[in-house]
DNA sequence: ACATAATTCGAACGTTCGTTCAATTAATGG
DNA sequence: CCATTAATTGAACGAACGTTCGAATTATGT
Protein backbone atom coordinates (compact mmCIF):
# COMPACT_ATOMS: atom_id res chain seq x y z
CA UNK A 1 0.00 0.00 0.00
CA UNK A 2 2.62 2.52 0.90
CA UNK A 3 6.67 2.20 1.47
CA UNK A 4 7.93 1.84 -2.00
CA UNK A 5 11.22 2.10 -1.58
CA UNK A 6 13.84 0.68 1.15
CA UNK A 7 17.10 1.85 1.02
CA UNK A 8 19.02 2.88 3.97
CA UNK A 9 15.76 2.33 6.12
CA UNK A 10 14.22 5.20 8.15
CA UNK A 11 16.66 8.04 6.69
CA UNK A 12 15.59 11.61 7.23
CA UNK A 13 12.68 12.45 5.07
CA UNK A 14 15.26 14.17 3.22
CA UNK A 15 14.55 18.05 2.67
CA UNK A 16 15.49 18.98 -0.62
CA UNK A 17 14.37 19.09 -4.45
CA UNK A 18 10.58 17.84 -3.36
CA UNK A 19 8.16 16.72 -5.85
CA UNK A 20 9.48 17.19 -9.70
CA UNK A 21 5.76 16.18 -10.97
CA UNK A 22 6.27 16.90 -14.68
CA UNK A 23 3.65 19.26 -14.74
CA UNK A 24 6.44 21.87 -15.91
CA UNK A 25 6.12 19.89 -19.36
CA UNK A 26 6.18 21.34 -22.89
CA UNK A 27 3.98 24.20 -23.25
CA UNK A 28 5.62 25.91 -19.70
CA UNK A 29 9.04 24.36 -20.52
CA UNK A 30 9.12 25.31 -24.12
CA UNK A 31 8.82 29.32 -22.94
CA UNK A 32 12.13 29.51 -20.91
CA UNK A 33 13.64 26.40 -22.84
CA UNK A 34 16.74 29.49 -23.93
CA UNK A 35 15.69 32.10 -21.62
CA UNK A 36 19.25 31.78 -20.23
CA UNK A 37 17.81 31.66 -16.49
CA UNK A 38 21.37 29.45 -15.67
CA UNK A 39 20.25 26.07 -16.32
CA UNK A 40 21.30 26.24 -19.59
CA UNK A 41 23.26 22.57 -19.65
CA UNK A 42 20.96 21.17 -17.58
CA UNK A 43 17.70 21.64 -19.68
CA UNK A 44 19.77 20.87 -22.70
CA UNK A 45 20.19 17.78 -21.55
CA UNK A 46 16.56 16.76 -20.99
CA UNK A 47 15.94 18.35 -24.48
CA UNK A 48 18.44 15.47 -26.12
CA UNK A 49 16.55 12.76 -23.92
CA UNK A 50 13.39 14.57 -25.38
CA UNK A 51 14.11 14.38 -29.21
CA UNK A 52 15.34 10.73 -28.50
CA UNK A 53 11.88 9.49 -27.53
CA UNK A 54 10.52 11.47 -30.07
CA UNK A 55 12.77 9.78 -32.86
CA UNK A 56 12.09 6.18 -31.67
CA UNK A 57 8.36 7.26 -30.90
CA UNK A 58 8.28 8.53 -34.64
CA UNK A 59 9.18 5.06 -36.19
CA UNK A 60 7.47 2.90 -33.99
CA UNK A 61 3.88 4.74 -34.64
CA UNK A 62 4.68 5.24 -37.94
CA UNK A 63 5.10 1.19 -37.85
CA UNK A 64 1.81 0.64 -35.39
CA UNK A 65 -0.19 3.17 -34.65
CA UNK A 66 -0.93 5.06 -31.66
CA UNK A 67 -2.77 1.75 -29.90
CA UNK A 68 -0.11 -0.45 -31.69
CA UNK A 69 2.73 0.84 -29.39
CA UNK A 70 3.67 1.02 -25.88
CA UNK A 71 5.33 3.31 -23.96
CA UNK A 72 7.81 0.16 -22.61
CA UNK A 73 8.90 -0.53 -26.18
CA UNK A 74 9.75 2.80 -26.80
CA UNK A 75 11.66 3.58 -23.56
CA UNK A 76 13.13 -0.35 -23.93
CA UNK A 77 14.57 0.95 -27.58
CA UNK A 78 16.09 3.84 -26.11
CA UNK A 79 17.46 2.03 -23.03
CA UNK A 80 15.57 4.52 -20.65
CA UNK A 81 13.21 3.93 -17.59
CA UNK A 82 9.69 3.43 -18.16
CA UNK A 83 8.58 7.17 -16.31
CA UNK A 84 11.01 9.21 -18.49
CA UNK A 85 7.84 9.68 -21.04
CA UNK A 86 5.51 10.74 -18.42
CA UNK A 87 7.96 13.01 -17.07
CA UNK A 88 8.71 14.64 -20.50
CA UNK A 89 5.29 14.58 -22.17
CA UNK A 90 2.75 13.47 -19.92
CA UNK A 91 0.96 10.79 -21.07
CA UNK A 92 1.52 9.10 -24.09
CA UNK A 93 -1.06 10.52 -25.81
CA UNK A 94 1.33 13.99 -25.26
CA UNK A 95 3.94 12.56 -26.20
CA UNK A 96 2.19 11.50 -30.00
CA UNK A 97 0.82 15.10 -30.12
CA UNK A 98 4.37 16.26 -29.94
CA UNK A 99 5.90 13.76 -32.37
CA UNK A 100 3.11 15.12 -34.81
CA UNK A 101 3.86 18.45 -34.35
CA UNK A 102 7.65 18.68 -34.03
CA UNK A 103 8.10 18.16 -37.75
CA UNK A 104 4.83 20.17 -39.11
CA UNK A 105 6.38 23.81 -38.18
CA UNK A 106 8.88 23.01 -40.44
CA UNK A 107 6.87 21.37 -43.00
CA UNK A 108 4.76 23.96 -43.28
CA UNK A 109 7.15 26.86 -43.54
CA UNK A 110 8.90 25.13 -46.56
CA UNK A 111 5.26 24.78 -48.39
CA UNK A 112 4.58 28.41 -47.89
CA UNK A 113 8.34 29.94 -48.49
CA UNK A 114 7.75 27.61 -52.14
CA UNK A 115 4.45 29.19 -52.58
CA UNK A 116 5.93 33.08 -51.91
CA UNK A 117 8.48 32.29 -54.11
CA UNK A 118 6.35 31.21 -56.79
CA UNK A 119 4.18 34.46 -56.51
CA UNK A 120 7.25 36.70 -56.36
CA UNK A 121 8.75 35.21 -59.74
CA UNK A 122 5.71 35.65 -61.25
CA UNK A 123 5.24 38.43 -63.54
CA UNK A 124 3.17 41.11 -61.26
CA UNK A 125 -0.57 40.42 -61.48
CA UNK A 126 -0.38 37.17 -63.14
CA UNK A 127 -0.72 34.07 -60.71
CA UNK A 128 0.43 30.89 -60.52
CA UNK A 129 -0.41 27.81 -62.97
CA UNK A 130 -2.23 24.87 -60.64
CA UNK A 131 1.00 22.69 -62.20
CA UNK A 132 3.53 25.45 -59.58
CA UNK A 133 0.68 25.19 -56.66
CA UNK A 134 0.89 21.10 -57.15
CA UNK A 135 4.67 20.63 -57.24
CA UNK A 136 5.28 23.23 -54.47
CA UNK A 137 2.88 21.43 -52.23
CA UNK A 138 4.01 17.79 -53.15
CA UNK A 139 8.05 18.93 -53.21
CA UNK A 140 8.03 19.80 -49.74
CA UNK A 141 7.79 16.71 -48.09
CA UNK A 142 9.66 15.07 -50.52
CA UNK A 143 12.80 17.49 -50.19
CA UNK A 144 12.55 16.91 -46.55
CA UNK A 145 12.38 13.43 -46.86
CA UNK A 146 15.20 12.99 -49.04
CA UNK A 147 17.32 15.39 -46.73
CA UNK A 148 16.81 14.33 -43.76
CA UNK A 149 16.30 10.80 -43.83
CA UNK A 150 14.60 8.31 -42.30
CA UNK A 151 12.81 10.26 -39.57
CA UNK A 152 10.94 12.52 -42.10
CA UNK A 153 10.02 9.50 -44.27
CA UNK A 154 8.40 7.51 -40.84
CA UNK A 155 6.70 10.83 -40.25
CA UNK A 156 5.31 11.08 -43.90
CA UNK A 157 3.65 7.57 -43.49
CA UNK A 158 2.31 8.77 -40.07
CA UNK A 159 0.77 11.66 -41.71
CA UNK A 160 -0.50 9.27 -44.13
CA UNK A 161 -2.51 7.30 -41.94
CA UNK A 162 -3.48 9.89 -39.78
CA UNK A 163 -5.57 11.64 -42.26
CA UNK A 164 -7.85 8.41 -42.54
CA UNK A 165 -8.98 8.78 -39.21
CA UNK A 166 -11.39 10.59 -37.08
CA UNK A 167 -9.71 10.00 -33.98
CA UNK A 168 -6.74 12.35 -34.39
CA UNK A 169 -8.50 15.18 -37.12
CA UNK A 170 -8.29 17.79 -34.33
CA UNK A 171 -4.81 17.06 -33.73
CA UNK A 172 -4.01 16.89 -37.66
CA UNK A 173 -6.61 20.22 -38.48
CA UNK A 174 -4.48 21.93 -36.02
CA UNK A 175 -1.40 21.77 -37.50
CA UNK A 176 -1.54 22.30 -41.34
CA UNK A 177 -5.41 23.36 -41.69
CA UNK A 178 -3.34 26.77 -41.89
CA UNK A 179 -1.51 26.28 -44.90
CA UNK A 180 -3.90 24.53 -46.45
CA UNK A 181 -6.12 27.31 -46.81
CA UNK A 182 -3.36 29.41 -48.45
CA UNK A 183 -2.83 26.46 -50.79
CA UNK A 184 -5.86 26.12 -51.52
CA UNK A 185 -6.90 30.36 -52.27
CA UNK A 186 -4.20 30.22 -54.49
CA UNK A 187 -5.42 27.04 -56.40
CA UNK A 188 -8.56 29.19 -56.50
CA UNK A 189 -6.93 31.89 -58.12
CA UNK A 190 -5.51 29.61 -60.69
CA UNK A 191 -8.30 28.10 -61.80
CA UNK A 192 -11.03 30.61 -61.61
CA UNK A 193 -13.10 28.44 -63.79
CA UNK A 194 -13.22 26.31 -61.49
CA UNK A 195 -16.24 26.34 -58.15
CA UNK A 196 -15.03 26.79 -55.09
CA UNK A 197 -16.34 23.44 -54.06
CA UNK A 198 -14.56 21.66 -56.79
CA UNK A 199 -11.48 23.05 -56.07
CA UNK A 200 -11.15 22.45 -52.11
CA UNK A 201 -12.67 18.66 -53.20
CA UNK A 202 -9.64 18.62 -55.71
CA UNK A 203 -6.91 19.33 -52.70
CA UNK A 204 -8.75 16.36 -51.18
CA UNK A 205 -8.00 14.37 -54.09
CA UNK A 206 -4.34 15.84 -54.24
CA UNK A 207 -3.78 15.09 -50.25
CA UNK A 208 -5.32 11.57 -50.36
CA UNK A 209 -3.38 10.43 -53.66
CA UNK A 210 -0.24 11.88 -51.98
CA UNK A 211 -0.85 10.40 -48.74
CA UNK A 212 -0.69 6.74 -50.09
CA UNK A 213 1.99 7.26 -52.52
CA UNK A 214 4.08 8.07 -49.57
CA UNK A 215 3.12 5.44 -47.31
CA UNK A 216 3.81 3.22 -49.54
CA UNK A 217 7.04 5.02 -50.44
CA UNK A 218 9.23 1.91 -48.81
CA UNK A 219 7.87 -0.89 -51.41
CA UNK A 220 7.97 1.73 -54.50
CA UNK A 221 11.63 1.97 -53.40
CA UNK A 222 11.84 -1.96 -53.06
CA UNK A 223 10.29 -2.78 -56.78
CA UNK A 224 12.59 -0.01 -58.65
CA UNK A 225 15.69 -1.55 -59.64
CA UNK A 226 18.48 0.21 -58.71
CA UNK A 227 17.40 4.00 -59.60
CA UNK A 228 19.39 7.11 -58.60
CA UNK A 229 17.09 7.99 -55.32
CA UNK A 230 17.16 11.53 -56.76
CA UNK A 231 15.67 11.12 -60.28
CA UNK A 232 13.72 8.52 -58.93
CA UNK A 233 12.04 10.93 -56.28
CA UNK A 234 12.26 13.96 -59.59
CA UNK A 235 9.77 10.83 -61.45
CA UNK A 236 7.68 10.24 -58.72
CA UNK A 237 6.94 14.24 -58.27
CA UNK A 238 6.87 14.77 -62.05
CA UNK A 239 3.96 12.16 -62.75
CA UNK A 240 2.23 13.50 -59.48
CA UNK A 241 1.83 17.13 -60.79
CA UNK A 242 0.78 15.70 -64.51
CA UNK A 243 -1.93 13.79 -62.80
CA UNK A 244 -3.09 16.06 -60.17
CA UNK A 245 -2.94 19.33 -62.63
CA UNK A 246 -5.04 17.89 -65.40
CA UNK A 247 -7.29 16.45 -62.93
CA UNK A 248 -8.23 20.38 -61.56
CA UNK A 249 -7.78 21.03 -64.84
CA UNK A 250 -10.94 18.19 -65.94
CA UNK A 251 -13.28 19.87 -62.78
CA UNK A 252 -13.53 23.21 -64.96
CA UNK A 253 -16.88 24.20 -65.59
CA UNK A 254 -16.98 27.54 -67.38
CA UNK B 1 -2.76 -23.80 -11.78
CA UNK B 2 -5.33 -26.11 -12.49
CA UNK B 3 -8.69 -27.06 -11.68
CA UNK B 4 -10.36 -24.10 -12.90
CA UNK B 5 -14.30 -24.91 -12.13
CA UNK B 6 -15.68 -26.16 -9.32
CA UNK B 7 -19.72 -27.07 -9.92
CA UNK B 8 -20.87 -29.92 -8.32
CA UNK B 9 -17.85 -30.80 -7.10
CA UNK B 10 -16.49 -34.43 -7.44
CA UNK B 11 -19.33 -35.69 -10.16
CA UNK B 12 -18.51 -38.30 -12.82
CA UNK B 13 -16.51 -37.63 -15.51
CA UNK B 14 -19.10 -36.24 -17.44
CA UNK B 15 -18.10 -38.78 -20.55
CA UNK B 16 -20.35 -36.74 -23.33
CA UNK B 17 -19.05 -33.47 -25.78
CA UNK B 18 -15.59 -33.49 -24.93
CA UNK B 19 -13.53 -30.17 -25.60
CA UNK B 20 -15.45 -28.45 -28.44
CA UNK B 21 -12.01 -26.76 -29.01
CA UNK B 22 -12.68 -24.08 -31.59
CA UNK B 23 -10.37 -26.18 -34.31
CA UNK B 24 -13.20 -26.32 -36.59
CA UNK B 25 -13.27 -22.86 -37.46
CA UNK B 26 -13.91 -20.68 -40.56
CA UNK B 27 -12.29 -22.95 -43.23
CA UNK B 28 -13.20 -25.94 -42.33
CA UNK B 29 -16.56 -25.16 -41.37
CA UNK B 30 -17.44 -22.92 -44.27
CA UNK B 31 -16.92 -26.01 -46.41
CA UNK B 32 -20.24 -27.89 -44.82
CA UNK B 33 -21.75 -24.84 -43.60
CA UNK B 34 -24.78 -25.80 -46.14
CA UNK B 35 -23.65 -29.46 -46.72
CA UNK B 36 -26.77 -30.44 -45.53
CA UNK B 37 -25.22 -33.25 -43.06
CA UNK B 38 -28.51 -32.78 -40.83
CA UNK B 39 -27.16 -30.35 -37.92
CA UNK B 40 -28.40 -27.45 -40.44
CA UNK B 41 -30.69 -25.70 -37.67
CA UNK B 42 -27.56 -26.11 -35.16
CA UNK B 43 -25.00 -24.36 -37.71
CA UNK B 44 -27.84 -21.73 -38.51
CA UNK B 45 -27.50 -20.62 -34.82
CA UNK B 46 -23.79 -20.39 -34.88
CA UNK B 47 -23.60 -18.18 -38.27
CA UNK B 48 -26.18 -15.69 -36.83
CA UNK B 49 -24.27 -15.54 -33.98
CA UNK B 50 -20.92 -15.14 -36.39
CA UNK B 51 -22.91 -12.41 -38.58
CA UNK B 52 -23.94 -10.09 -35.43
CA UNK B 53 -20.09 -10.40 -34.07
CA UNK B 54 -19.25 -9.26 -37.29
CA UNK B 55 -21.36 -6.13 -37.53
CA UNK B 56 -20.70 -4.87 -34.27
CA UNK B 57 -16.94 -5.56 -34.73
CA UNK B 58 -17.23 -3.20 -38.25
CA UNK B 59 -18.14 -0.99 -37.05
CA UNK B 60 -16.09 -0.56 -33.86
CA UNK B 61 -12.74 -1.77 -36.02
CA UNK B 62 -13.46 1.24 -38.07
CA UNK B 63 -14.32 3.82 -35.35
CA UNK B 64 -10.50 2.64 -33.18
CA UNK B 65 -8.57 0.41 -35.26
CA UNK B 66 -7.68 -2.90 -34.74
CA UNK B 67 -5.55 -2.15 -31.73
CA UNK B 68 -7.81 0.30 -29.96
CA UNK B 69 -10.78 -2.18 -29.60
CA UNK B 70 -10.90 -4.82 -27.00
CA UNK B 71 -12.73 -7.93 -27.59
CA UNK B 72 -14.30 -7.41 -24.43
CA UNK B 73 -16.18 -4.34 -26.29
CA UNK B 74 -17.37 -6.06 -28.98
CA UNK B 75 -18.77 -9.22 -27.24
CA UNK B 76 -19.85 -6.43 -24.79
CA UNK B 77 -22.05 -4.09 -27.30
CA UNK B 78 -23.24 -7.63 -28.30
CA UNK B 79 -24.11 -8.79 -24.88
CA UNK B 80 -22.27 -12.56 -25.57
CA UNK B 81 -19.81 -13.82 -22.95
CA UNK B 82 -16.23 -13.32 -24.44
CA UNK B 83 -14.96 -16.65 -25.48
CA UNK B 84 -17.70 -16.26 -28.21
CA UNK B 85 -15.01 -14.74 -30.40
CA UNK B 86 -11.99 -17.56 -29.69
CA UNK B 87 -15.07 -20.00 -30.32
CA UNK B 88 -16.14 -18.44 -33.53
CA UNK B 89 -12.70 -16.83 -34.94
CA UNK B 90 -10.22 -18.78 -32.95
CA UNK B 91 -8.53 -15.37 -32.23
CA UNK B 92 -9.24 -11.34 -32.38
CA UNK B 93 -6.67 -11.56 -35.55
CA UNK B 94 -8.85 -13.90 -37.26
CA UNK B 95 -11.89 -12.20 -36.41
CA UNK B 96 -10.26 -8.92 -37.94
CA UNK B 97 -9.21 -10.58 -41.00
CA UNK B 98 -13.17 -12.11 -41.23
CA UNK B 99 -14.53 -9.17 -41.17
CA UNK B 100 -12.22 -7.35 -43.95
CA UNK B 101 -13.14 -10.38 -46.29
CA UNK B 102 -17.19 -10.88 -45.53
CA UNK B 103 -17.74 -7.69 -47.65
CA UNK B 104 -14.69 -7.99 -50.37
CA UNK B 105 -16.31 -10.80 -52.58
CA UNK B 106 -19.69 -8.63 -53.30
CA UNK B 107 -17.70 -5.61 -53.57
CA UNK B 108 -14.88 -7.24 -56.29
CA UNK B 109 -18.07 -8.76 -57.71
CA UNK B 110 -20.19 -5.65 -58.52
CA UNK B 111 -16.80 -4.17 -60.29
CA UNK B 112 -16.21 -7.06 -62.23
CA UNK B 113 -19.49 -7.31 -63.58
CA UNK B 114 -19.81 -3.37 -64.06
CA UNK B 115 -16.50 -3.61 -66.23
CA UNK B 116 -17.69 -6.87 -67.77
CA UNK B 117 -20.81 -4.59 -68.92
CA UNK B 118 -19.06 -1.77 -70.23
CA UNK B 119 -16.87 -4.29 -72.16
CA UNK B 120 -20.36 -5.85 -73.40
CA UNK B 121 -22.07 -3.00 -74.64
CA UNK B 122 -19.57 -1.28 -76.11
CA UNK B 123 -19.11 -2.34 -80.23
CA UNK B 124 -16.79 -5.02 -80.86
CA UNK B 125 -13.35 -4.20 -81.11
CA UNK B 126 -13.83 -0.99 -79.19
CA UNK B 127 -12.26 -0.58 -75.52
CA UNK B 128 -14.27 1.52 -72.92
CA UNK B 129 -13.01 5.16 -72.13
CA UNK B 130 -11.26 5.41 -68.88
CA UNK B 131 -13.72 7.68 -67.32
CA UNK B 132 -16.41 4.48 -67.26
CA UNK B 133 -13.63 2.67 -65.90
CA UNK B 134 -12.79 5.11 -63.36
CA UNK B 135 -16.77 5.40 -62.79
CA UNK B 136 -17.46 1.60 -62.60
CA UNK B 137 -14.50 1.31 -60.32
CA UNK B 138 -15.50 4.46 -58.12
CA UNK B 139 -19.42 3.55 -58.24
CA UNK B 140 -19.57 -0.09 -57.07
CA UNK B 141 -18.43 0.68 -53.51
CA UNK B 142 -20.92 3.97 -53.52
CA UNK B 143 -23.67 2.46 -54.38
CA UNK B 144 -23.09 -0.47 -51.99
CA UNK B 145 -23.04 2.07 -49.41
CA UNK B 146 -26.18 3.44 -49.86
CA UNK B 147 -27.68 -0.06 -50.37
CA UNK B 148 -26.70 -1.80 -47.78
CA UNK B 149 -26.16 1.04 -45.16
CA UNK B 150 -24.47 1.82 -41.88
CA UNK B 151 -22.43 -1.65 -42.39
CA UNK B 152 -20.77 -1.09 -45.83
CA UNK B 153 -20.40 2.78 -44.69
CA UNK B 154 -18.18 1.22 -42.12
CA UNK B 155 -16.40 -1.09 -44.46
CA UNK B 156 -15.11 1.47 -46.48
CA UNK B 157 -13.95 3.50 -43.70
CA UNK B 158 -12.08 0.79 -42.44
CA UNK B 159 -10.78 -0.13 -45.66
CA UNK B 160 -9.36 3.27 -46.26
CA UNK B 161 -7.36 3.63 -43.12
CA UNK B 162 -5.78 -0.22 -43.91
CA UNK B 163 -4.46 0.64 -47.20
CA UNK B 164 -2.44 3.02 -45.62
CA UNK B 165 -0.37 0.81 -43.75
CA UNK B 166 1.94 -1.72 -43.73
CA UNK B 167 0.17 -4.59 -41.06
CA UNK B 168 -2.75 -5.66 -43.25
CA UNK B 169 -1.20 -4.99 -46.85
CA UNK B 170 -1.13 -9.10 -47.54
CA UNK B 171 -4.67 -9.30 -46.48
CA UNK B 172 -6.10 -6.70 -48.83
CA UNK B 173 -3.54 -7.62 -51.57
CA UNK B 174 -5.04 -11.16 -51.30
CA UNK B 175 -8.74 -9.48 -51.03
CA UNK B 176 -8.47 -7.17 -53.95
CA UNK B 177 -5.30 -7.27 -55.99
CA UNK B 178 -7.19 -10.11 -58.59
CA UNK B 179 -10.05 -7.13 -59.42
CA UNK B 180 -7.02 -4.69 -59.84
CA UNK B 181 -5.31 -6.12 -62.28
CA UNK B 182 -8.31 -6.59 -64.27
CA UNK B 183 -8.79 -2.85 -63.53
CA UNK B 184 -5.66 -1.92 -64.33
CA UNK B 185 -5.62 -3.77 -68.06
CA UNK B 186 -8.57 -2.37 -68.90
CA UNK B 187 -6.99 1.05 -68.15
CA UNK B 188 -3.86 0.38 -69.90
CA UNK B 189 -6.38 -0.54 -72.85
CA UNK B 190 -7.86 2.54 -72.73
CA UNK B 191 -4.88 4.61 -72.77
CA UNK B 192 -2.37 3.34 -75.06
CA UNK B 193 -0.83 6.57 -75.17
CA UNK B 194 0.48 5.88 -71.34
CA UNK B 195 2.96 3.52 -70.30
CA UNK B 196 2.42 1.15 -68.23
CA UNK B 197 4.48 2.62 -64.70
CA UNK B 198 2.18 5.52 -64.97
CA UNK B 199 -1.04 3.68 -65.71
CA UNK B 200 -0.36 1.97 -62.40
CA UNK B 201 0.62 4.99 -60.77
CA UNK B 202 -2.19 6.18 -62.10
CA UNK B 203 -4.48 3.21 -60.29
CA UNK B 204 -2.60 4.50 -57.15
CA UNK B 205 -3.52 8.08 -57.38
CA UNK B 206 -7.27 6.93 -57.84
CA UNK B 207 -6.96 4.67 -54.91
CA UNK B 208 -5.86 7.21 -52.66
CA UNK B 209 -7.82 9.92 -53.78
CA UNK B 210 -10.92 7.17 -53.25
CA UNK B 211 -10.07 6.46 -50.05
CA UNK B 212 -9.63 9.79 -48.17
CA UNK B 213 -13.17 10.69 -49.78
CA UNK B 214 -14.51 7.99 -48.31
CA UNK B 215 -12.93 8.00 -45.15
CA UNK B 216 -13.92 11.44 -44.53
CA UNK B 217 -17.76 10.91 -45.63
CA UNK B 218 -19.43 11.63 -42.64
CA UNK B 219 -18.13 15.23 -42.08
CA UNK B 220 -18.71 15.56 -45.81
CA UNK B 221 -22.55 14.90 -45.66
CA UNK B 222 -22.01 16.37 -42.10
CA UNK B 223 -21.28 19.98 -43.75
CA UNK B 224 -23.84 19.17 -46.54
CA UNK B 225 -27.08 21.20 -45.87
CA UNK B 226 -30.16 18.79 -46.61
CA UNK B 227 -28.96 17.69 -49.84
CA UNK B 228 -30.98 14.44 -51.46
CA UNK B 229 -28.63 11.31 -50.46
CA UNK B 230 -28.83 10.37 -53.76
CA UNK B 231 -27.88 13.32 -55.91
CA UNK B 232 -24.83 14.20 -53.41
CA UNK B 233 -23.71 10.47 -54.43
CA UNK B 234 -23.87 11.19 -58.09
CA UNK B 235 -22.17 15.07 -57.67
CA UNK B 236 -19.46 13.08 -55.55
CA UNK B 237 -19.34 10.10 -58.14
CA UNK B 238 -19.04 12.34 -61.05
CA UNK B 239 -16.40 14.93 -59.89
CA UNK B 240 -14.21 12.10 -59.16
CA UNK B 241 -14.68 10.38 -62.19
CA UNK B 242 -13.88 13.82 -63.92
CA UNK B 243 -10.76 14.08 -61.85
CA UNK B 244 -9.41 11.11 -61.83
CA UNK B 245 -9.82 10.73 -66.09
CA UNK B 246 -8.55 14.05 -66.60
CA UNK B 247 -5.33 13.24 -64.73
CA UNK B 248 -4.62 10.02 -66.40
CA UNK B 249 -5.13 11.73 -70.04
CA UNK B 250 -2.73 13.86 -67.91
CA UNK B 251 -0.01 10.91 -67.62
CA UNK B 252 -0.18 10.64 -71.59
CA UNK B 253 3.22 10.90 -73.21
CA UNK B 254 3.09 9.84 -76.38
C1' DA C 1 29.43 24.40 1.72
C1' DC C 2 24.70 24.12 0.93
C1' DA C 3 20.06 24.82 -0.82
C1' DT C 4 17.71 24.34 -5.08
C1' DA C 5 16.18 22.87 -9.44
C1' DA C 6 16.00 19.53 -13.34
C1' DT C 7 16.42 15.13 -14.60
C1' DT C 8 16.92 10.17 -14.03
C1' DC C 9 15.64 5.95 -12.03
C1' DG C 10 13.26 1.71 -10.29
C1' DA C 11 9.50 -0.34 -8.16
C1' DA C 12 4.91 -0.76 -7.67
C1' DC C 13 -0.01 0.44 -8.50
C1' DG C 14 -4.52 -1.03 -10.33
C1' DT C 15 -6.56 -2.11 -14.69
C1' DT C 16 -7.31 -4.27 -18.92
C1' DC C 17 -5.78 -7.26 -22.36
C1' DG C 18 -6.27 -11.94 -25.38
C1' DT C 19 -6.67 -16.52 -24.52
C1' DT C 20 -7.89 -20.96 -22.41
C1' DC C 21 -10.82 -24.45 -20.45
C1' DA C 22 -14.22 -27.32 -18.19
C1' DA C 23 -18.88 -27.40 -17.81
C1' DT C 24 -23.56 -26.50 -19.53
C1' DT C 25 -27.24 -26.14 -22.83
C1' DA C 26 -29.44 -27.04 -27.33
C1' DA C 27 -30.31 -29.68 -31.35
C1' DT C 28 -29.84 -34.26 -34.29
C1' DG C 29 -29.68 -39.05 -35.59
C1' DG C 30 -29.94 -43.87 -34.54
C1' DC D 1 -33.22 -43.12 -24.60
C1' DC D 2 -28.76 -42.08 -25.50
C1' DA D 3 -24.58 -41.10 -27.87
C1' DT D 4 -22.97 -37.29 -30.70
C1' DT D 5 -22.11 -32.83 -32.28
C1' DA D 6 -22.46 -27.76 -32.09
C1' DA D 7 -22.90 -23.82 -29.58
C1' DT D 8 -22.83 -21.21 -25.33
C1' DT D 9 -21.20 -19.77 -20.92
C1' DG D 10 -18.50 -17.95 -16.90
C1' DA D 11 -14.38 -18.09 -14.48
C1' DA D 12 -9.68 -17.87 -14.41
C1' DC D 13 -4.87 -17.36 -16.29
C1' DG D 14 -0.62 -14.85 -17.06
C1' DA D 15 1.02 -11.03 -19.40
C1' DA D 16 1.11 -6.38 -20.67
C1' DC D 17 -0.77 -1.92 -20.24
C1' DG D 18 -0.36 3.50 -18.71
C1' DT D 19 0.49 5.92 -14.74
C1' DT D 20 2.31 7.30 -10.17
C1' DC D 21 5.71 8.28 -6.73
C1' DG D 22 9.63 8.48 -3.59
C1' DA D 23 14.28 8.57 -3.90
C1' DA D 24 18.82 9.08 -6.20
C1' DT D 25 21.62 11.69 -9.38
C1' DT D 26 23.44 15.63 -11.70
C1' DA D 27 24.08 20.32 -12.52
C1' DT D 28 23.47 25.39 -11.09
C1' DG D 29 23.42 29.67 -8.22
C1' DT D 30 24.84 31.88 -3.91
Amino acid sequence: MSARRKTIAGAAPSRGARRPVHKPRNAARAKREDASDGRGAQRARGAATRNKILDIAEVLFADHGFDGVSIRQITGRAKMPLSQINYHFGSKQGLFVEVIARRAGALNERRLAALADLTGQAAPGAAPSIEQIAECFIRAPLELSAEGGRGWRAYARLIAQLYNTNRWMDVLAGQFNDVAKVYVSAMERALPECRQRDVLYGYQFLLGAMMITFAETERIRHLSTGRDKQESLDEICDRMTKFIAAGFRGLATR
